[in-house]
DNA sequence: ATGTCTACTGATAGTAGA
């Protein structure tokens, strides 16, 4: 089985994108962020199309999350309690043997913005959350874009990102606090000194300088982390295909025995 | 080193957010 991870900034736009990937990857349950579309205009039927089942999590022009799956899961979670207002960020569903759970963190825009203390809050409800209604003992997956680099090998600046914006001790607490309720990183546990990111800024070639954070996650209780066979971040669809523009996040994906 | 992309709007260029 292949799960996956990707914010692919806005589905208006990305739509045959996503499509390209889905049919050369051939996920069976994928979490989706940044949808930036209302539930009404969700294109439910050229996923099902391609074979997918989606639960989706959205709003207008920001945010909103997804699922989508060959087999249909059963609802479990849309939003975060509590945090309404920080937009549409979090949804879960339950299948067979597996609870899926997908997130878009906040960013914090600054460190001297409101946004940023309301990040480290909403990371301090995701665990509560956690706490509350999933169990370690379980195979679960908690997976997204948590816009922190947990380590200096996640940033491009390597140490000296150091205190900045996503690399805060602040924010590092809060990613380090979900992995102690029993959750471990798939790609760290399966690459322990892989040096790849998952997202590269639009802005200043980035890219192609290997400016990158890895910032995306699959995240699995032990139940899941130990039926990894692979992990892997998806660097090609980070690159335009056929003449369609990529997201500034490439998919990151994982398959179980 | 800030050079992009997306979605929104008393839209048709400018702004906000990432």
């Amino acid at each position: 089985m292949r799960i996956a991870t990707w914010n692919i900034n806005g589905l208006k736009a990305r739509l045959d994108f996503v499509r390209l990937w889905l049919e050369t990857r051939q996920p069976d349950i994928v979490g989706l962020q940044e949808l930036k579309t209302q539930e009404e205009a969700f294109p439910h039927d050229v996923f099902e199309d391609l074979g997918y089942h989606a639960l989706v999590h959205g709003q207008k022009a920001w945010n909103g999350v997804a699922i989508l799956s060959r087999q249909p899961g059963e609802l479990l979670h849309k939003g975060l309690a509590g945090q309404d207002g920080f937009g549409a960020r979090l949804i879960s569903a339950r299948f067979d043997d597996l609870v899926f759970e997908t997130v878009y963190c906040p960013n914090g825009k600054t460190l001297e913005h409101d946004d940023f203390p309301r990040k480290l809050a909403w990371f301090d409800d995701l665990a509560e959350h956690w706490r509350t209604h999933h169990d370690p003992d379980q195979p679960t997956v908690l997976c997204g874009d948590f816009n922190i680099a947990p380590a200096a090998l996640d940033s491009w600046r390597g140490a000296d990102g150091d205190g900045s914006l996503f690399h805060t001790a602040e924010e590092r607490r809060r990613f380090d606090a979900l992995l102690a309720l029993g959750m471990h990183d798939l790609y760290r546990a399966h690459h322990p000194d892989g040096n790849a990111f998952s997202w590269w800024d639009y802005r200043g070639g980035a890219f192609h300088r290997g400016h990158g954070l890895r910032i995306d996650m699959l995240l699995g209780t032990s139940a899941v982390r130990d039926r990894v066979e692979a992990v892997e971040i998806d660097r090609e669809f980070r690159k335009k295909q056929d003449g369609l523009t990529a997201s500034d996040h490439a998919p990151v994906y994982a398959d179980l025995r």
